[in-house]
DNA sequence: CGGCTATTTGAGTCTAGTCAAAGCCTGTGG
DNA sequence: CCACAGGCTTTGACTAGACTCAAATAGCCG
């Protein structure tokens, strides 16, 4: 748990509780992702295995290269998953959040660092155990397998993005794309309140802050999207939006 | 199975045998990809719900929006999997070989396209099937969990390429990946029999044909490769490859 | 009210794309 | 066996979209 690899260091987690059941009672998570595969007295069995983690803003949770003992499920918050080249150039390989499975992309070690964006609670399980809970539940085992090839789906999509994609169909393929994953709409327009900063973008998009920057003006200009204070992004034109996200237009 | 969809048709494919145990004996893919965590019992019932099909050079035998019918596994050659633009633009996503399986991008229909770049043959599982071996043998369930994981880990090793390496660090990264995969080595240097175009590695590494081109001679003047007639490649300097390719030089 | 960071905007550069043409290979057919 | 057609690859000249560097602005937090 103290491990150090390379300049980084395995974050310090603080641990709320452990082996409750009810810890899955008021949990974000509690109805999508894996748990929902489960019936109740299968989930208080995968219960009593998970440890519940409390992880501060900024804070980093997985390092590459460090042995990979644990598989996370996140409750609530919103993280960032990436891969570094050696002179710091930064490949964000994925946001995720409330009932998203974090681990898939592991061997012996993990392949991929993360990091939380907002103050994130997560629900920690032992490699070895939760292979124990496959043994029992062959159900868990099948919506891992749902999982990493909607995950492989993604990915796919990504590489598209980032080897076809210019810099504006990227931006508004990405806000598109978070739309549907977090509505909340006000008069008419969908009303983004993003986790992540600009840089968080430009690395997710393959792209620089300067460059997100101009892209979101562009749209804005176009009437398609308006850009607010604080991350907020109000969605003016979906169907537009839609259309150059996948370069229909 | 004569589905058509956009403009694309699925290609009809040329049954040699069916059913029959034996087609495992010689298959190239027996001691590799998943077919190797089976037991010779369980194999033969795995081979009892295969099809074995051939297809030609250049046919496309998955077809992108196509409802997901069946799952493949390649007994030998090579194909593309990929992703359309509506504008033409195309990603490929991805090369797969003798043990390779595909299908796992997918949920009610296939979310990329699949076209052979020599004389593929391959087993066909009808997918309905497949969900009866699982319940019978949770090994190749597991196994493809593995598969899934690793395709996961590979998808996100591509979107750092795409996203943040210039055109020589992906020809490089390329070069000494597939050398790892089919290396066979002469005088010294590992000779690389490329089944795909420079047009294919363009569309793969989200470069054009003319990028790809002036990328090798680049490799070429360091005297990290010599590029040779009909696709073959050799690596001359493999440790320098390797280098350029992780951007450590 | 500052101090700090994140974001936007501007000016100039550079990498990779586009367009064009020549060279090579392959495979075919005389 | 050689000539030719067609596709693939290489090379050159120019362009363009995104990057870099720099500075101004805006927002957040104590």
């Amino acid at each position: 748990m103290q491990n150090t690899i390379g300049s980084l260091r395995r974050a310090p987690v603080n641990v709320v509780a452990g082996g409750v059941p009810e810890l899955c009672a008021q949990c974000d998570a509690r109805h999508i992702g894996l748990c929902d595969a489960l019936h109740d007295d299968d989930l208080h069995f995968l219960a009593s295995v998970a440890q519940q983690v409390s992880i501060e803003k900024g804070r980093g949770f997985v390092t590459e290269g460090d042995p990979a003992r644990q598989f996370f499920n996140i409750n609530h918050g919103t993280a960032k998953l990436f891969k570094d080249l050696p002179d710091g150039r930064r490949q964000i390989t994925g946001f995720v959040g409330a009932g998203d499975f974090i681990g898939l992309a592991a061997n012996a070690t993990y392949m991929f660092g993360a990091e939380a964006l907002e103050p994130v609670q997560l629900c920690s399980f032992d490699r070895a155990e939760l292979r124990a809970v496959f043994a029992r539940f062959p159900a868990i085992e099948r919506r891992l397998l749902d999982v990493a090839s909607h995950e492989l789906i993604i990915a796919q999509e990504q590489m598209l993005l980032l080897g076809r994609k210019t810099a504006v169909e990227r931006v508004a393929s990405f806000l598109d794309g978070w739309g549907l994953r977090v509505a909340s709409c006000q008069g008419g327009a969908t009303r983004l309140d993003l986790p992540m900063t600009r840089n968080d973008l430009a690395e997710y998009l393959g792209l620089t802050v300067e460059t997100i920057s101009r892209a979101l003006a562009t749209l804005r200009k176009q009437g398609v999207v308006a850009v607010g204070a604080d991350h907020v992004i109000s969605i003016l034109n979906p169907a537009r939006l839609t259309a150059i996200g996948q370069a229909e237009g």
